[in-house]
DNA sequence: GGCGCGAGTGAGTATTTACCCATGCGGTGA
DNA sequence: TCACCGCATGGGTAAATACTCACTCGCGCC
């Protein structure tokens, strides 16, 4: 051999493990040998690799039931695209079963040649398709996020996908430098007064795809739990009519944006209704059902990605 | 429920059971649970879906010793593409191994908005890459064959990779409508005389991507397996230094095209040397490395996609 | 130097999966 | 009509896998 082996990282003997195992279908026994380890640590590699996302997993087959509901959810709404993955079940996260045909989707727009100007909302739905997507080279393109990534305590964001997709795709990012939700009306019209704030406006507003997460507004809203507001608004909130929020904005069941103190505060781009370029709405789950009708509804999504009980409860 | 559930296909189900198991991580007690069947029914569900590629894994992290290999190879032969797999074992098909990477470079070709004119050889590893390939609608490229699809008894040619690659891309293909080899240098000259003919050989001289195997000539010569030519023939073509063969061309071990019979006869275009466009040979085997290399040092191909144990070989 | 602390390891074991086989069902041809 | 064939089914079991636990080793801290 002409080159001394570098020390393989651990990631790279968890990926050769994952390799053998899912691919080449060896037996965890067979890897032991053939990376000269125990038989627990190849085992440990192994679900080491699935664990770190190091091995991705994809349908090649789009299973009737789904394609039917595709269909219909893209004539009731007028979608130009729909997507919806088959269930996982009861108790799993839906989130885990859109992320893989969100990321499918979204490596459509990523594969054109022509630079693509793409905005991402936040949340967990969106942090499951990152997740899921392969990484690539990407500089043409740009990712810009709609929503603030300031934390109420001054930080980043915990949730802000921008910087976790610009590390997989090696793409410029423009991170919305706003808090997520300003203190008064006054702070967020003065952030969004600053030129660098009003250039990643402009970016959004000619965005060639708009990914997004649909918030609920139950009791257990994540606006609530990520203390963006407190209990006490968002019943008021609940009482006006509130329905779903897209990267914070409040809307009613129609898919109308409420007129609330909340709404006067949101640091991100409101996303209006008909939007001509595709906005495609991220999100699945019992609790969101109402939230996404009223998103489709209002025609603030164009598109969706959702699960097949989900999707069965919107047409329902 | 709107709509009467179709009877789901068995590979609808299939398709099901294997998005639950390795998707959503459920065990199969609890699949035949979700789906109402048997546990035995469930297992056999999972390991169809499994066997009928409904399921595609793939590795998302480069192991550093396999890019080391690739900028290695990359540098030595001057590549313009190059992808090392991580091999699978002693015993296993290579083929496996570097289908995937192989079919996630070809959607790399695919994914391009500019209508493309790909062209394919044949051989084992090809078929395994076109299997890796997700299912897609490409109307505007154009599959071209290499190599003659037609069979020494007449019949179409097994191993033709262009039906199966259209049938999932949904795009335009033109196989070669010449025997593989012809039984004389007049017959081949005479089907190279026609104009269908001639229009598909234009095709391929115009192609943007090349895809091919590269075939040994070794004792077990697919040329011989596949009845292309006896034995004597092989030994005559070994005894002149033939070390490798694209597309049924053989060439000798600096990858230049020996004089042979055989050649004078062989119904699929050569590629020369030095080609502008990608040409990417796709193959992998201890029994190759000096066909592959021959490949290489000729310049007949200007990518590669293989295995590590290959790739060391080749750098050795 | 002694003392935790945490990560990693290998043995042992419960769970899960893959394979084998006897059975039954539906279709086919005599 | 009946014997036969192919094939899917489910029970059972051997193999493989995931998990638990006690232990060691290296490291920082007292």
């Amino acid at each position: 051999m002409s080159r001394i082996d570098p020390e393989p990282t651990l990631q790279d003997e968890a990926a050769r493990a994952g390799w053998l195992y899912y691919v080449g279908g060896l037996t965890q026994d067979q890897i032991a040998a053939e990376l000269g380890v125990s038989r627990q640590r190849a085992q440990r590699l192994v679900s080491r690799a699935m664990a770190e996302g190091l091995i991705h997993v994809r349908l090649e087959h789009k299973i009737g039931a789904c394609l039917q509901l595709e269909a219909e959810l893209a004539r009731r709404y007028g979608l130009g695209q729909c997507r919806v993955a088959p269930g996982l079940g009861a108790g799993a996260d839906p989130a885990r079963a859109i992320a893989g045909p969100a990321a499918a989707l979204l490596e459509h727009y990523l594969a054109r040649a022509e630079p693509q100007v793409i905005a991402l909302g936040t949340g967990r739905a969106l942090r499951a398709m990152v997740e899921e997507l392969t990484a690539q080279d990407c500089e043409r393109h740009h990712v810009v996020s709609l929503i603030g990534n300031i934390a109420p305590d001054g930080s980043a964001s915990f949730y802000d996908v921008i910087m976790r997709i610009a590390d997989k795709l090696h793409a410029p990012h423009y991170p919305m430098p706003v808090p997520v939700i300003s203190d008064t009306p006054a702070e967020r019209a003065l952030f969004h007064s600053l030129r660098p704030v009003q250039a990643v406006v402009a970016l959004v507003q000619r965005a060639d795809v708009i990914f997004v997460g649909v918030g609920q507004m139950g009791d257990d809203a994540p606006l609530l739990l990520d203390k963006f507001v407190t209990t006490g608004q968002l019943r008021d909130m609940q009482g006006v009519g509130a329905a779903g929020e897209i990267a914070g904005w409040v809307f009613d069941a129609t898919g109308r944006y409420i007129d609330c103190d909340a709404n006067d505060r949101v640091g991100g781009v409101r996303i209006d209704a008909g939007r001509e370029a595709p906005v495609i709405g991220v999100a699945a789950g019992a609790t969101k059902v109402r939230a996404i009708r009223a998103a489709l509804t209002g025609r603030l999504i164009n598109g969706l990605v959702t699960d097949e009980p989900t999707a069965r409860a919107l047409l329902a």
